[in-house]
DNA sequence: AATGGGACCTGCGCGC
DNA sequence: TGCGCGCAGGTCCCAT
């Protein structure tokens, strides 16, 4: 569940650590997560490249290489990068020029990596929406307009808004005091301000404390991140509401498991 | 346009 | 103690 703040924390601690290193050798432990292009040509054409470079667009980490090409890495559920990685449960293992190794793991290999010329080429990335960080309030606005689709999973949609995933969609409805089932367009004008405010708000707070460690994520140094202490919903079933006391409740909804205060989101 | 389901995967926790 | 099962949820894809 890595979403923008986990993917923003990593980016900016691969800035410290790897931007300028040279990757020498890769080894590859399990061929399945490298789906772009052939196993061989893939570590054939990262041997001997420099990272120059790290982008993330959304929930996707982007390295920028020497030799022009471009590596980008979704880590979707379980997927983690470490350095200086210890290689044991490393689906992937990148050998730098320090000597030490950036491992990319992940238990349930949902994870992605692609080296490609020009990541505009990526269907993924075409099709992403706008952040929250750039977005005027009124877009926001505009976007949610005519939406019959419920809010939380609208929240979710990357073509609609990118880099809010499950947890932060929660967490944002509850803060905002929005029923996560309710219909996108009958959302009140102070409704969709709070929500606008409360999407960014959390998500920067997140970024603050290097993300939240739920299930696998860990920063690029092996450490948690430590949002989950600063969560007011997700994860909170039966106890109390931070507000009103009222016990938290978790439900599914369009196929995913959801946290919200039954009594003050409405 | 919106919704629902299954697929991809693995390991964990649960019930019996 | 051990086995089988459901579940986790980012993204894609198909069906209705």
């Amino acid at each position: 569940m890595p979403e923008l703040p986990e993917v923003e924390t990593i980016k900016r601690e691969l800035e410290k650590s790897v931007v300028g290193k040279k990757i020498t050798d890769v080894c590859v432990h399990h061929p399945l997560v490298i789906r772009q292009p052939s196993v061989g040509k893939f570590k054939k054409e990262l041997a001997g490249a420099a990272i120059k470079k790290v982008l993330r667009k959304a929930k996707l980490l982007i390295l920028e290489l020497s030799n022009g090409k471009f590596l980008a890495i979704h880590l979707k559920m379980t997927g983690q990068l470490v350095y200086p990685g210890d290689g044991k449960k490393s689906r992937v293992t990148f050998r730098l020029s320090d000597g030490k190794n950036l491992d990319f793991n992940d238990q349930r290999m949902f994870g992605e990596l692609r080296l490609v010329d020009d990541p505009q080429s990526l269907k993924f990335i075409q099709e992403l929406g706008p952040e929250p960080f750039d977005l005027k309030l009124e877009q926001f606005k505009e976007m949610l307009a005519g939406k019959k689709t419920k809010i939380k999973p609208l929240l979710m949609d990357q073509k609609f808004i990118s880099g809010i995933g499950n947890l932060y969609a929660a967490e944002s409805l509850f803060r905002a005091k929005i029923h996560p089932e309710r219909q996108a367009q009958s959302l009140s004008d102070k409704e969709k301000e709070a929500l606008f405010t409360e999407i960014r708000e959390v998500l920067s707070e997140a970024i603050k404390y290097g993300g939240s460690s739920v299930d696998d994520y860990v920063r690029l140094s092996g450490k948690k991140g430590n949002y989950v202490s600063h969560h007011q919903v997700y994860g909170r079933e039966g106890k109390p509401c931070v507000r009103c006391k009222a016990p938290i409740k978790r439900v599914a909804l369009a196929g995913r498991g959801t946290f919200l205060c039954p009594k003050c989101q409405i």
